[in-house]
DNA sequence: TTGCAATTACAACTTAGTTGCAAATATAGG
DNA sequence: CCTATATTTGCAACTAAGTTGTAATTGCAA
């Protein structure tokens, strides 16, 4: 089940991806707007953009998940198969524009796969 | 701080993953032992296991802890950078025994990565 | 404008994992 | 073999992320 109706709770969502490349943490939209739309909400609105193929979803390190805007995928396939990047320093968790080869695996078949890495961005390397 | 004394939590610890190679989630673990060891003993001695470099663990899909027998780690260095497998189908999650080529990146510091696979294993893709 | 299915808020719940603390126990030193 | 003591354990209570049930609300097609 997607997205049906644009109700203001998936426009105020749409809103926190537009401006940015990085991804959000539940956590953080919900501390973020949950004086505005309450968390259920947002948890159901959030995995209705991910089915229709607007987020995608990944968990971090600590195991709280992270949406962050899709690139190319479509409701039937999410193509986002990149790795992504969380900062030990700043927070900062984001979409690598790397891709990721899959090792060849016998006999087993592959359906989806999350790389996640660890370390310094940018800013906070220096 | 890692294992000082051999008490009896950690010889039960130790003897469930001597005869696998497979990952073992904490819950599973609690759910063996729980009548035998209280969970809070549990987690305490999987994390000093992980400490002293005698067991890794990993994030599973639906952010659960697992947990595996170190091949080549020491207390200092986690050196176990290999992928994971888990199975949509007999739910078993294992050790992948091929490299991982984290991508390089510039201006950034990769401290840790985690690459998590999902799919059919050998025993379920028939 | 209306009817109704989709959406929302709220409260209560679930589940994995953590914390504080008193009781139990492994082990080093005598 | 004992004993002292630092480590470990069990227990209960807690935390935090995310889910569920349900009644009220709302978007939108007719």
């Amino acid at each position: 089940m997607g997205i049906i109706r644009r109700t203001e709770s998936v426009e105020i969502l749409l809103n926190e991806f537009h401006n940015t490349e990085t991804a959000i943490s539940a956590i953080e939209l919900i501390k973020r707007l949950g004086k505005r739309i309450n968390k259920t909400t947002i948890y159901r609105v959030l995995s209705k953009l991910e089915e229709d193929g607007i987020l995608h979803s990944f968990l971090g390190f600590d195991g709280v998940k992270w949406f962050a805007r899709c690139k190319a995928c479509t409701r039937s396939q999410h193509s986002d198969v990149h790795p992504h990047f969380q900062c030990i320093s700043c927070g900062k968790t984001e979409c690598l524009d790397v891709k990721v080869n899959i090792p060849k695996l016998t006999n087993r078949e592959v359906l989806i796969s999350q790389f996640i890495i660890k370390g310094k961005c940018n800013l906070c390397v220096a």
